[in-house]
DNA sequence: GCTTGACTTCAAGTTGACTTGAAGTTGCAT
DNA sequence: ATGCAACTTCAAGTCAACTTGAAGTCAAGC
């Protein structure tokens, strides 16, 4: 396995070095030898670079990234978990649709004011987490025309 | 159009009260008037909340999640940027269903590390948000086995 | 052999998004 | 009329995730 550079690692990952020197001070990456003073790391710390990114988009937090794998960085959640945040990340993803679909919706919609557009409400109920979040949206706002 | 004491709105909106009013402090909703002391919201305030809270979860910042709206609350943002963030949206909810399938073959995968598990790194370049990572891990990863 | 540039450490600073604390005010129930 | 919970303001505190600064080290090219 070929080791890299810190520098060669922030240009292919588009990571701050100081990010990698905060990563690996908070246990989330390893470098494993140095350069004279240089840090150097594995090739595949790359691949992990690419999962934490990915893992921050999805809304994780970096202590939850780093808690998805044990140190020789094999995964070491139990499949129950796995697949509960994969669930999670399902609902996520479904939500971002819907709120793509309003955005496009507001793109086209003449209504007035959107709030007040039925079809947006519909959307916006759709793009909503929890059925308590839904109901309340029906209320407040279905029928409350000033 | 009813008005809503800021202790009702916090509760149907699941958001605190001090939020509520650091969120008005920052521009980003409005109270129109008072009762005693006690800050008034309209009630579509909730549905105001709601975007916010699925802008957020989206990874807008409260600036870019205020700047879409001007101070009628109607979206201010021309047409294009509209789509464009559509698009945006779009991509990521993708980017988060192929997370979550990558959860879900890690739970199942018998390889003895992922990251050197071919079906694995597909699903990993299939999430990675560019073209120019997809490549690089390609490098990095294929054909770099110890 | 000297400069240069990319690194090093360590501490301190920054930003966004809130929360907390202290001290005061109000509406409502008893 | 009194007590109290829920508010008020304003300043300060917190937390995650980094970034910046100062002072030093190293190796590569001129």
């Amino acid at each position: 396995m070929n080791l890299i550079d810190i520098g060669i690692l922030s240009k292919a990952s588009g990571v701050a070095t100081s990010t990698l020197r905060y990563y690996e001070e908070i246990g989330l990456i390893r470098s494993v030898a140095r350069n004279g003073l240089r840090r150097q790391y594995r090739e595949d710390t790359l691949v992990q670079l690419a999962l934490i990114s990915l893992g921050k988009s999805a809304g994780f937090s970096l202590e939850e990234i780093g808690s998805m794998f044990d140190k020789d960085r094999k995964p070491s959640l139990p499949r129950s978990t796995l697949s509960e945040r994969a669930d999670e990340l399902d609902r996520q993803a479904r939500r971002l649709k819907a709120l793509s679909n309003m955005l496009r919706h507001v793109a086209e919609c003449p209504a007035p004011s959107h709030l007040e557009c039925p079809r947006f409400q519909k959307l916006l109920r759709a793009a909503c987490p929890t059925e308590a979040a839904r109901e309340v949206l029906q209320h407040s706002v279905i029928g409350s025309e000033a």
